[in-house]
DNA sequence: TATGAATGAGAATTCATTCAT
DNA sequence: CATGAATGAATTCTCATTCAT
């Protein structure tokens, strides 16, 4: 204990470096990053990096990771303080976009998987796949509660996730922006589980 | 049938080695994908490309238009045969899906910008931004015809694309997956535009 | 004979083929020019030069040889004409610098010697002292008959012949500047051969 | 007494470095030499010498640019210590030759200029192009104050030259050779100057 | 004869990584 | 802690060369 209670300046120095990081792979991939790119931003030559991480493969590694805790964070506290499954959903939505577009952003994209290692390819594939199925699992319990309309769970996790995840590829960080994300998502997004009219849009076909 | 007439043994392969690259940088993403990975898949040596293409970036780049192209053809389509406002963006939806999961896919994700020539960034973010606001133009058609609930139109529309641009993440060329999605993804992301009762999840935050 | 007596149109497109070469060789170096520079120039494709040698290195050693040719051919006429010894340097530069910018032009400047096939390299060598040599016995003549003064053969060898190997270099096919290097330049080299009062120079040390 | 007093190991490595070019070109042309050669007489790899250079573009053109400066300096310090206009040419032509063969050597060989990027190149023609006026401008000024015979300042700048240009060819490094071309060399040369008995070779034509 | 299409070898270049300082 | 200097592996790209047509 101590040196784990309070936050060592390595603890720090490192955190500011994964948030670089995810910037960065965000922005040009992970391939298409380079240890100077994630250096230049912190002052530090590439060299240095390697106090903090083993290699580059861990560097995502540990993005992702953190983009998994940042998820599952938005997750419980929606789950937490929601209501009815509609509730816990669109409050997911808002707190997931408010981490993203805040403090605790940028958060990395889950992207390029296939360059990690195959343990930390494993481990990622499963944070991200018990992600999804708690998602859904959210979503099945609105349609029993009856604030979701019956839907294909599975295809609707997929739009709304896909929605979350392309949120980080448009912003860029601008105040404003932000504001008007975290209060038009949820309501987006959440529209669409509530209506019962969908025959309708059906019809067009 | 086919849209050119004289399709030139040099322009169906240049076509397979766009769809290769398409497939190889959905994947890995552009840096992450090497011109080997794309031969292999057309059973040719890396070199061979340079027959077809001048370098590495004009691969992505015309990928990139080729992508902006379906996308096109899809809204063309949707506004050719939609009747409201919302009829024409479920429709765009709908054969946006059907292109990039049919015979036209994969089609390329928008990523990885920053890497393209300063001339071909820049006409790659023209298409881009100009699909866009063609998207948003649609979705003020149907606030006006009254087939689209009021809405903040610039949200909007980057939910929806995201959902869409996201597909080829996850969509892997199975025919009964590509069904679900060409079913439900215009319902899902359709639904959400027509509701009323946005006001409700408001009242949740 | 016949095929030989009349010059084949084969024989014809090969000593093009030469000059071509010749050409791009003087200018960007037998390694910095393509076949497909020397192809352009011809209005074919590189392929096509197979037809006329078996590889490119071939090429070159040709070149070489056709230079060595040159520079024989007026040699040879230079001893044929020349009265004394200095008459038929005189002659030798004035016939070779007019071979080098007349139609026999351009002549392949020997360079990137160690790019060539050991015998091949060994003979265009050979070709090449031998041809100092030969140079170098007409000083010695001109020395001996009194019509040049007593200095050191090989460094003036090196000397003219430098002067005379640079040419290529600057000249460019201008008939006008032709004509000032065939008038000058035998009496330019010519004239530090004649003085006596060369112990002048040596003074200014 | 070293031209830099603040010589840091960096300059050192890089001079060294711009040496070992000058040698590979000199011998094998620019596209002839790989970087690996140079690299190899360095006891480097070839991916070391990017820390002290951009590419190898901006090798050679730094090899030109330091061949540029050899040929100043010499030429500053013939017009410093030279009387007549005629001492001052065979001045030159001895600083230079020293230069050359001597420790500030090996020097590069203008060549293969085409295969500089266009801004470099501009500016390494420029350099040559002001080099070549200035001793043109001596050779006047030589005609003016009597000591060397009225002539076509321009050939005979170019068959000087050419001499000149032509000694990295041939010479190797041998102490001997380089004290005989150091003796030599501004004799030979400067002797055709005098001369005034001109019109004898003419009348051979 | 000449071209289209492809290959394989080599070259330049980038970059993660190491290690002495 | 951080950097300077270097390496080795991988990648892009060029080019001589081949061969069927």
């Amino acid at each position: 204990m101590g040196e784990n209670a309070a936050e060592t300046r390595w603890e720090l120095q490192k955190d500011r470096m994964l948030r670089a990081a995810a910037q960065c792979f965000n922005q040009k991939g992970y391939s298409g990053s380079s240890l100077k790119d994630v250096a230049n931003i912190l002052g530090l030559t590439d060299a240095a990096l390697y106090y903090y991480v083993k290699n580059k493969e861990e560097l995502v590694y540990l993005c992702y990771v953190r983009a998994g805790e940042v998820g599952q964070e938005s997750m419980d506290r929606a789950v937490a303080e929601g209501s009815c499954g509609l509730d816990t959903v669109t409050r997911y939505i808002r707190y997931h976009v408010e981490a993203m577009t805040g403090e605790r952003g940028p958060v990395a994209i889950l992207s390029e998987i296939p360059s990690l290692q195959p343990e930390h390819r494993e481990e990622v594939l499963q944070i991200s796949r018990d992600h999804g199925t708690r998602f859904e699992a959210l979503l099945e319990r609105g349609i029993e509660d009856g604030s979701i309309a019956p839907c294909d769970v599975r295809m609707t996790g997929n739009a709304i996730m896909g929605a979350l995840n392309w949120v980080p590829k448009w912003f860029h960080g601008d105040a404003d922006v932000a504001e008007n994300v975290i209060r038009e998502f949820p309501k987006i997004l959440g529209a669409g589980l509530t209506t019962t009219d969908r025959q309708q849009s059906q019809e067009n076909l």
